[in-house]
DNA sequence: CGCCGTCTTGCGTAAACCCGCAGCTTGTTG
DNA sequence: CAACAAGCTGCGGGTTTACGCAAGACGGCG
């Protein structure tokens, strides 16, 4: 049994290096990649492997590895080993995980102990394993207590990228005044009203940036996720 | 002579430690927090002491830490000790660093004799340093080159918070004309333009949202400085 | 002092944005 | 099937943005 790592931090590496030697004693082979693109070019060479994966990385995030990984092998198991349970990185992996596929996300916080048990659930007994804290995201992601419906998030990203209503109407093919529509019910949700008002004419807002700004603050956005968005939206650019 | 490391990562922590055991033999104690407002509490504690400094912490972020740190007492002598270069953290310190003092930033991916030096430099010599790649963008930062005026930065930051044009106006004391001749050099400098018409009408961008976005990609904003902005506007908030 | 560049401000306009109102299409439920 | 909720769409209008044009204000510099 193989196991890839997939991580940034050296000091991170070998602490899991060692972690899965403790949790796996079946497993004789441990190979190490310091970013994404390594990490995809590895998973090809070592078919077999398991993997462990750090989100965030300088070169090429652990989303857009995985991705790739998962589009070869749909049935390799991968283990998210993460610093935050950002909404955001909850939701781009539960975006891009195959129907029925073993995974795994730990936050890096979890004591030695979860990750162990962690590392042998996922790689011998092909169950998922996720962290509560994480777990409670995704509840709310998916079921629209609260949360944010996939229309929602999708409007959300469009004006975060700076999109104009028209543009976005185009892109999600829909009149301008049902993007509209999406905005408003976005504005809604983000509260963006109440900071906005207070009741004095005086400090008002942008609605349109200050839904962002809530979004990121409220770590709905961040970094890799815009990274994302943006390379899909020239993608979207280049063909139309 | 003490040091004081505060670090989130339990391991960077600890080998934060053994390097400073390394490499500062005169060294007799060795304290560590976990987080900002633990540090404060401890630099309070132990006033003689010098600290390493990590810039991401989730409780409170390594710049807010030593700004109340330097309030009390500006010859500390600091050594940031951060992940990334990103010029809104470089920009974050050197907008606290009290005159002539001795302070350092070095990046986590710096190697052990890398990090061991600096540390005699600081906190023995009293001579700042800071790697290379930072020191770039303080250049940039501050010369003109290329760079970006103070002026325009923070009307970057009024946007990325979700002003209008009115409520900066009232923030900073300016007219509204004025406000937007400044929102449209910031669109130049950020070449929101080129990205923005290509030359079909179809895929035009809200400029002020492209701006932020931009921005983001660029690392001139993240999220740290975001929060400390949003911080500084509710304070604004509040008084008037 | 007069010339010049940079910054500020006002006026005016076209476009984009925010949103209430109302008619339509769906899917759901009793 | 009737009734109802939820989403899409067009219309209309009030507000905010983006920006050209031009008139001062301020600080060097020959």
């Amino acid at each position: 049994m193989k196991v890839l790592i997939v991580e940034d931090d050296p000091l991170h590496r070998s602490y899991l290096h060692e972690a899965v030697n403790a949790a796996l004693p079946e497993c004789d082979t441990v190979i190490e990649a310091e970013n994404g693109t390594a990490g995809e070019k590895l998973a090809r060479d070592h078919k077999s492997a398991h993997i462990v994966m750090d989100l965030q990385m300088a070169n090429r995030n652990g989303i857009e590895a995985a991705r790739t990984i998962w589009k070869e092998r749909p049935e390799t198991r991968i283990l998210f080993w993460s610093n935050y349970s950002d909404e955001a990185y909850v939701r781009g992996v539960s975006r891009i995980v195959p129907d029925g596929a073993a995974y795994g996300y730990v936050l890096k916080s979890a004591s030695d102990e979860r990750l162990k048990l962690a590392l042998r659930s996922i790689f011998i007994e092909s169950q998922c394993v996720i962290d509560r804290e994480v777990r409670g995201l995704q509840q709310k992601s998916l079921g629209q207590t609260n949360g944010f419906t996939d229309s929602e998030y999708e409007i959300l990203v469009d004006i975060a990228l700076g999109l104009t209503d028209r543009a976005i109407a185009k892109r999600r093919s829909l009149s301008l005044r049902s993007v509209q529509n999406r905005l408003q019910q976005l504005y809604d949700k983000l509260d963006v009203y109440q900071t906005a008002g207070d009741d004095h004419e005086d400090g008002r807002f942008n609605l349109r940036a200050r839904a962002v700004t809530i979004a990121f603050l409220r770590k709905l956005l961040n970094y890799s996720a815009l990274e994302r968005a943006e390379a899909e939206l020239q993608e979207w650019l280049d063909e139309k």
